[in-house]
DNA sequence: AGTTTTTATTTGTCTGACATTTAAAAGTCT
DNA sequence: AGACTTTTAAATGTCAGACAAATAAAAACT
């Protein structure tokens, strides 16, 4: 019967782990029709709250979607890398408040990954995007923009150097590393000195995308992270000596 | 405090999200105890089943975790990088094998971002981590090894060099990528010849990475991209022409 | 003081019910 | 027959109340 089950963890938890198990294996196919919660309760031999608490957990992870009605129902969801995004983001972002991590680590690990973008990008990156690009390198010389929003036209000018490379997987890889940095960058007070060497950078970065220099975005790129370091390093040392 | 309904959703899904909100906003800090369901139930004026739905969709998403008894409760979890890299990998796989993601893209992808570690890795490699790689070759070059254990041999090889840039953002972000990849893998047939090849080019990588000769990582790297890319193109053609 | 017992609190689960949504079946009129 | 309306059945969403089980703190008893 049950041979000692390691972890007694909650009916509801291991429910959900039983249906997660059959859709990562591909007995449940996408759009596939879960049992009604009357159905699972008779399988399971539990409750109707209790499955119902499973499929909720599963719906977390956008792994079902629910339906009213007659000839409603759970099914299977076809995981949209949209939704993956989204997850992704708030989980990066989440992993790296909760965590302590320096701003170095995460800042090497963007930037690692955003140059192995760099040489897909120079390749492909369409016309749209170089707009994109441009557009928010117009906005960043703004004067009279918030840092905040400073940093927020910097992500979405980092995340169109990224669909660049036209990897929806790259995409949504990136998509964690590229936007979670958005809270620790906004700890840092952009001098008009600052956003003004910064802008150059992403000029360099876009007229080399244009002229799909794949070396020079590489070097910018290098440029960009080691000027941002030096950044958050002089917010780091004029909080230790308060001038 | 009281959400304003914006659409339509489930009540669950609504007070889930604002308590997701709140830890995310930072009004819950890390270990917080969420007041209890009943308590909640009050607050949003809802039933405790409905409560319960959406503690469970935080549960699942390992933004909190409960424990029962008196003084138990709801706590805001510390997200852990193990938590966050399992949750990855899940995702990542879901998305690849529902989403008719080409081979090419994914491979494409995987090895971008895995010569964005290799620098850092052939700096920071540990002895432990080139000895893993070491067993792992050793292993591969086993006779009788199934398929599925050559490649499962293979991503922990390649879990290795990711770790081996000692950067726990970049080991996350690269962890659904590596293993994701993997059912792809699975795919394959494996030879002996190719087997010696990828081999080959394994202990390459690894001599490389002992030497700290970033540039002759990423140049096998390179190498073991385009002949994955080849055995796959191979599977693809034997398929349409079976012999 | 140290140990045991009690108690209160909180989550986990169950039963049963009603509300709401929705598609299909049944009915009605032209 | 065909188009429209009404009914019905099935399913999820929500609620109320109850009991079980775990657990820590308080109380009682050596």
């Amino acid at each position: 019967m049950k041979a000692a089950p390691r972890k007694t963890a909650d009916l509801s938890a291991q429910i959900a782990q039983a249906i997660r198990d059959a859709i990562v294996s591909g007995e449940l196919i996408v759009d596939a029709r879960l049992p009604s919660e009357a159905e699972l309760s008779d399988q399971f031999q539990v409750s109707r709250p209790t499955v119902r608490e499973a499929l909720k957990r599963l719906a977390a992870q956008s792994l079902i979607r629910t339906q009213r009605g007659a000839s409603g129902g759970a099914f299977v969801n076809r995981l949209s890398f949209e939704d993956a995004y989204s997850q992704q983001v708030t989980t990066s972002t989440l992993l790296l408040s909760m965590n302590a991590v320096s701003f170095d680590t995460a800042c090497e690990a963007r930037y690692a990954l955003e140059r192995a973008c760099a040489p897909l990008s120079a390749q492909r990156r369409t016309a749209d995007q170089l707009a994109t690009m441009r557009a928010e390198i117009f906005r960043q010389s703004q004067p009279g923009l918030t840092d905040e929003a400073f940093c927020a036209s910097d992500v979405t000018f980092h995340r169109a150097l990224v669909d660049g490379a036209e990897n929806p997987v790259l995409s949504y890889q990136l998509a964690g590393a590229v936007e979670a940095m958005q809270p620790l960058m906004n700890m840092i007070t952009f001098t008009a000195r600052s956003r003004e060497e910064i802008i150059t950078l992403h000029t360099r970065i876009a007229d080399a995308l244009e002229a799909q220099d794949a070396e020079t975005v590489d070097s910018a790129l290098i440029d960009l992270e080691h000027y941002t370091r030096q950044l958050a390093q002089d917010v780091v040392e004029s909080k230790r000596k308060p001038a």
